[in-house]
DNA sequence: ACAACTGACTCTATTTTGTAGAACATCCTG
DNA sequence: CAGGATGTTCTACAAAATAGAGTCAGTTGT
């Protein structure tokens, strides 16, 4: 049996990256926004909330409606924040990456 | 349909890496100590060698039999080296997440 | 010659992640 | 209430990650 990844996949990643970086205004359609302008990649509508979704029943991402009194068109957006063990994810990860390339010119490597 | 995605996997990244970190003596069963002494984690066989064959059938790595006159017991080794793509998908990787991180500070963000 | 030992890889199955976008829901405006 | 603007839900499927028993090739001891 394949158990549950103890490591954030690589998309994963991304997506806790851009609700840290929106803070307060964390939310799918926003998320979505802000991981294809800074980076360009194209992130499609089910990638968004399925990876969303996950992160939250794993425990690092929080959702919470929108609160009230919010005037504009449109659905009620929910919001998400990192929870401490999604900082800590993050944080494992970061450690992982940066002892992988510790050291690293990848100049003269090719063959 | 979902084609195959333009960006590396977790585990195809660290694996990449060690590749490129042991450079001539990199072989399945010495790639999989090199991940696991480095950053802890621990990695199966399968995972090892079903994530070698994806990286060399995508064109990221070349293998190439043992040559031959090593002198030792065992079944011959097949050794792996980066290509001039795998490196472009590594420097891909990397860029991606410096955007990402930029400018990211962890300790605060917590719910 | 061959059994035992070593080191390394093959295979197959299953779970978790990633990709995709149409359909649907909510609120505002005219 | 029709129509437009926003945003999310749902369902299906493809790709990546996890697992480890089994097998293979070469060496050594007898």
């Amino acid at each position: 049996m394949a158990g549950r990844s103890a490591y954030l996949g690589e998309f994963e990643q991304v997506v806790l990256l851009a609700v840290v970086r929106l803070k307060d205004g964390a939310y799918g359609t926003n998320i979505r926004r802000e991981i294809e302008t800074r980076t360009g990649r194209r992130v499609t509508i089910g990638a968004m909330y399925v990876t969303l979704d996950r992160l939250a029943e794993k425990g690092y991402l929080r959702a919470r409606d929108a609160p009230a009194g919010e005037i504009r068109g449109g659905r009620p957006r929910r919001f998400f924040t990192i929870t401490a063990s999604g900082v800590a994810a993050l944080e494992a990860a970061r450690t992982l990456q940066s002892r992988m390339w510790a050291g690293i010119q990848l100049r003269g490597n090719r063959s």
